[in-house]
DNA sequence: TAAAATAGTTGTCCAAAGTACACTAAATAA
DNA sequence: TTATTTAGTGTACTTTGGACAACTATTTTA
């Protein structure tokens, strides 16, 4: 089984940075550690792979053990491997960045080990080096979202433009020109307008809109520039 | 040793993407394979990480080890982790890119394990899966110069505009207009001129130019853009 | 019925950046 | 001395980005 002689194999885990959106406020999704040490501890998503599966298969099975969640945004992020980063034993790990709507997948939370939300600004004190995973995570995702319509991710599938708006704002911590706004976003093509409205945050009610997904997808890649200045929240 | 129970523990390894400018051609540097399976195949520069070094330590030395090249500009590319991707035993690899300049290193090539610089379009098969990490690494050397000023670090310390502008023609196999290049980039006030004109290309002979690095290392994060239209080369 | 609140459109002004292309400058070689 | 080659600047036009004003629309509440 072990085939080339003389090195050392160590344990390789993924951890999740799940960025969850509600409407009004972003936030993240955190586990209580099931194992000494640092039981009981606030920690990320996060489990050992498995021999027969790669690293994202990995990702996406923790994810749904703990949390129930599936086909779920996620991307590889980076490896943080320092010896000595897991007090127990060296280990590895992947991590990855998932971005849900919140209430799309309300229902779906395990009961088993009881996943919770936390506010990015009244986040606990994490296990490890999660602390600096999450730092690096919030830094990745401004710098993703400023390029690459990926916020889109953490909306339901009708959204209106407001809280599209109230969206980026929580990301970069800062207001946008509600007009500027509107229009740039308008101009991009992506979005497609719906007949109905929503009534609930105002009294005018705002148009829902969905993606054009095929739009979405071809022009993914593609640069955006919903975000004035973006390099100034880096 | 072990201290998480009933986990399985694998082979990590590095492998390195080197991409390399000799003030003319980008270059890319391979070895040949030294144990067997596919033995004298070539393949990127790696190797299996040590239980007390983290990843970049051991992308560091497999780099330093196989090449003789050191203080290289490396960063973190990617995990590549799917099973069966080592046909020997599960292996898991985290890639990295290097970009240098290779006149600067020329004298410290290894002689043991004789490295060797091939162009992009003249490249060799590859063991595994490092075809596909290479053709990953140059859509993201592409993507990456398109925001940053990281093909600096192909040039040795004094260059010439041209020089810089074949490098960027090069890595977007495309002409940019000279007069619109050059007033970009002296606008950027990156670069620092200097009394000396390099004689050897042209009649008139260019000046040469260093980084103000103190200015290049604050506006790294920054967003350039020297490249028209980027999107359309990834 | 009027006031208030929010959604959404349009327009204007100004500055900065992008692009195309003509031109000048410096050195060498014939 | 003149032609040639490459380096680098200037100029004119267009596009885009961003700040901010004005106005309309729709519904609720006082």
């Amino acid at each position: 089984m072990h085939k080339y002689s003389g090195e050392t194999r160590i344990l390789v885990a993924t951890d999740c940075i799940i960025f969850g959106f509600d409407g009004a406020n972003i936030k993240l999704l955190l586990v209580q550690r099931g194992l000494e040490p640092e039981k009981n501890k606030w920690s990320l998503i996060g489990g050992f792979i498995k021999p027969t599966e790669s690293p994202e298969d990995a990702a996406n099975r923790v994810l749904e053990l703990r949390t129930g969640l599936k086909n779920v945004y996620m991307e590889q992020f980076q490896v943080f491997g320092k010896p000595g980063r897991d007090p127990v034993e060296r280990t590895l790990s992947i991590a990855y960045f998932a971005l849900i709507d919140i209430h799309q997948y309300e229902a779906q939370l395990s009961e088993e080990y009881h996943p919770e939300w936390f506010l990015l600004d009244e986040m606990p004190d994490l296990i490890f080096d999660h602390n600096e995973m999450v730092r690096l995570a919030k830094r990745q995702l401004r710098y993703k979202a400023a390029l690459h319509p990926i916020l889109f991710q953490l909306l339901p599938e009708k959204f209106t433009i407001p809280q599209l708006q109230a969206l980026y704002e929580g990301v970069y911590q800062t207001k946008f020109d509600d007009r500027n706004f509107s229009r740039k976003l308008l101009s991009t093509g992506l979005l497609v307008k719906l007949p109905e409205k929503d009534k609930l945050s105002s009294k005018k009610g705002a148009f829902y809109y969905k993606l054009d997904q095929s739009h979405y997808e071809e022009n993914f890649e593609k640069f955006l520039n919903l975000v004035p200045n973006p390099d100034k929240f880096f």
